[in-house]
DNA sequence: CCGCCACTGGAATGAACATTCTATATTGAC
DNA sequence: GTCAATATAGAATGTTCATTCCAGTGGCGG
C-alpha cells in the first residue's frame, strides 16, 4: 500500500508508449510479453476491438490485458485504448498534434500569438484536408468544363466573395472572360440572365448559405449551364444542382475560419483553366 | 407487422453509405438531417465517438442517432458505426499513397492535378515561412496600436484587395468598425479624409506595389495616423511609412501566389484585434 | 375544428463491457 | 523438496452504453 500510490504516469502518446513497450519488453512477464507483440502488431485492432474481441484474437484473458495497461502506468486498458485511436486520427492530419503543443504553450504566451499560432495550425490542416478530399479526375473534369465555357460566372456572397474576387482579378490577368455576381446590389439577376448555354458558372457558398447564391447556382442549372462549385458540406444546396462540387472543410480557430484552402482551391482551378485554354 | 419484417439491406461500405444519405436527405426529417450533415461532415467522431458523446456534439438525442441508423436499414447505431470505423481503417494506407502521387509529380498525371498539387504544395510552404517570419511581439503591438482605434481603415487594392474585403467582413460580425478603402473609384481620399488621430490604418500591398495605396499610406502616417502593413519585401513603400509591418512571402506556382498564408494573418489580426477589445 | 400520424425528447431497460477479485498454477530460491 | 512470491485464468461485479419504449408535440388532411 505505501508505494502504490506513486504511480508512474502513463505515456502521452503513441510513441512514447512504443518505446516504452519496446523497452521492458525483456523484463515482462510471458502474458504480457504476448499482448505487448500483439499491440504493436496490430495496433489497428487494439483501436477498434473491446477488450474482449481483443484478448480472444491475441490469446489471453481479458484481465490480463487490463493489467498489461496497468503495468505501463495507465488507470486501465481503456486508457491504453484511446492511445491507439488518437494515432488513428493523427494519421490524417499530422499537424494535429503541432496545433495541440501550439495550445499548451498558450498560458505563457501572449493571447495574439496563440491565437496567430491557432491561424496558422489552422491553415495547416485545412490544406492537409483539401489536398485529400479533392479527386483528380473531378478536379480535371471541373477544369474541362469550366475552360470551354466563353464566360465564366463567378457567384459568391459574404465569407466566399474574397475568393471570388481574387478569381476574377486572376482571370483578368489571364485574359479570361468572367463575370463576377454578387458585387454591387441589385443587377446581379439581369446579368445572370445574359449566361447562354455556352457559358459555365462557378458558385462558391459555406454554411451558413446565403439562400441566393443557392437560388442563383439552381437557375444557372435548370437553364442547362453547366455549375461546378465549392463547398463545405455534402449537404450544401450547391451540391445538388452542380455537375462537379467540391468539398473544402476550412479547419476553424474559436470560431472563425481562414480561407486558405479555399484561395489555394481557387488558384489552381483558375491556373489550370487558364493553362487549358491556352494550349487550345 | 406483416411488411416490416422487409428490412433493406444495409449498405456495405462507407461510400454506398455516403451516397445513400445525400439521395435522400432531401426526404429526411429535421433531426435525421441534422445527424446526416454531422456524420459527413465530422466521420472521425462518429467512428470513435460513443452514442452519447456524438448526441452531445451533434446536439441531438442519442435516440435520434438510432433512428438514424435504423432509417438506413441498420440494425442499430453500432452497425452504422462499423462502417465509419472501416473507413478509418482504409484511409491509413489510401492517404499514403495520395502522398506518394503528390510527390511523383508530372509524370502521368493530368496537367491539372500537378498544378492543383503545386498550389498546395505553396500554400503549405507559405504558411510555414509566415510563421517563423512573424514576430510575436510585433504583432502583439500591432494588435495593440488597432485596437485601441475608433476606426480602422483598410488599404488595398487589385491583389490584396480580397483579403482587406474578407477582414471588413469578418469585423462587421465582431462588431469592429472599420472602413474599406478602395472599393469603387474615386471616393477613396474623401473617405481617408475623415479620419482622425484616433483612428488607424492597415495597409497590404504587394508587388509590383499600386501606387495609390502607397501614397494613401504615407498620407495616413503624416496626419499622425499610425499605420500597420503587410506586404512581401523590406523594400515596399509600406514598410518605411508603416509603425509595424510584416514580411509574408507566398510561395509561388508558376508564378501565382495564392493568398492563403496573408489569409491566415490576416484573420490572425482580426480576431485578435476583436479579442483584446472585448477584454477591454 | 378535430383526429390522425410522424417526429421528437427523455427516461427505462437490459446487454455488453472493463475491471476487480479469488483460487490456482508457475516460477525461483533456499 | 518445500516454501514464498508472482503470474494467470476465469468467474463476479459494477459501470457504461446502445437500445427500446412511451408520452408529448406539431403538422396535415378530413
Amino acid at each position: 500500500m505505501s508505494d502504490s500510490p506513486v504511480k508512474e504516469a502513463p505515456p502521452q502518446d503513441f510513441d512514447a508508449l512504443r518505446t516504452a513497450i519496446l523497452e521492458r519488453k525483456g523484463e515482462l512477464p510471458k502474458r504480457l510479453t504476448q499482448v505487448a507483440a500483439y499491440a504493436l502488431d496490430h495496433p489497428d485492432e487494439i483501436a477498434f476491438g473491446t477488450a474482449a474481441s481483443i484478448a480472444l484474437s491475441a490469446n489471453v484473458q481479458p484481465s490480463t490485458l487490463v493489467r498489461f495497461a496497468q503495468h505501463f502506468g495507465f488507470d486501465g486498458f481503456s486508457g491504453l485504448q484511446l492511445l491507439f485511436r488518437a494515432r488513428l486520427r493523427e494519421r490524417t492530419s499530422s499537424y494535429e498534434d503541432r496545433l495541440r503543443t501550439l495550445e499548451q504553450d498558450g498560458a505563457a504566451l501572449a493571447e495574439s500569438t496563440t491565437i496567430f499560432n491557432g491561424f496558422v495550425a489552422a491553415a495547416h490542416r485545412s490544406i492537409d484536408s483539401i489536398s485529400a478530399a479533392v479527386e483528380p479526375d473531378a478536379f480535371e473534369r471541373a477544369v474541362t468544363l469550366l475552360a470551354k465555357a466563353e464566360t465564366i460566372y463567378l457567384i459568391a456572397k459574404r465569407r466566399s466573395y474574397p475568393i471570388s474576387s481574387y478569381m476574377a482579378y486572376a482571370f483578368g490577368k489571364l485574359k479570361v472572360r468572367c463575370q463576377l455576381v454578387g458585387t454591387s446590389a441589385g443587377i446581379d439577376d439581369d446579368m445572370l440572365a445574359m449566361a447562354t448555354n455556352r457559358d459555365a458558372a462557378f458558385a462558391i457558398s459555406f454554411s451558413p448559405y446565403a439562400s441566393e447564391s443557392a437560388a442563383q447556382a439552381r437557375m444557372m442549372a435548370s437553364r442547362g449551364i453547366p455549375v461546378v462549385s465549392l463547398t463545405d458540406s455534402a449537404f450544401s444546396p450547391l451540391a445538388e444542382c452542380s455537375a462537379e462540387w467540391f468539398e473544402v472543410v476550412e479547419a476553424d480557430h474559436a470560431g472563425f475560419r481562414s480561407l486558405s484552402a479555399s484561395m489555394a482551391f481557387a488558384m489552381a482551378l483558375t491556373v489550370s483553366i487558364a493553362e487549358k485554354r491556352r494550349r487550345g
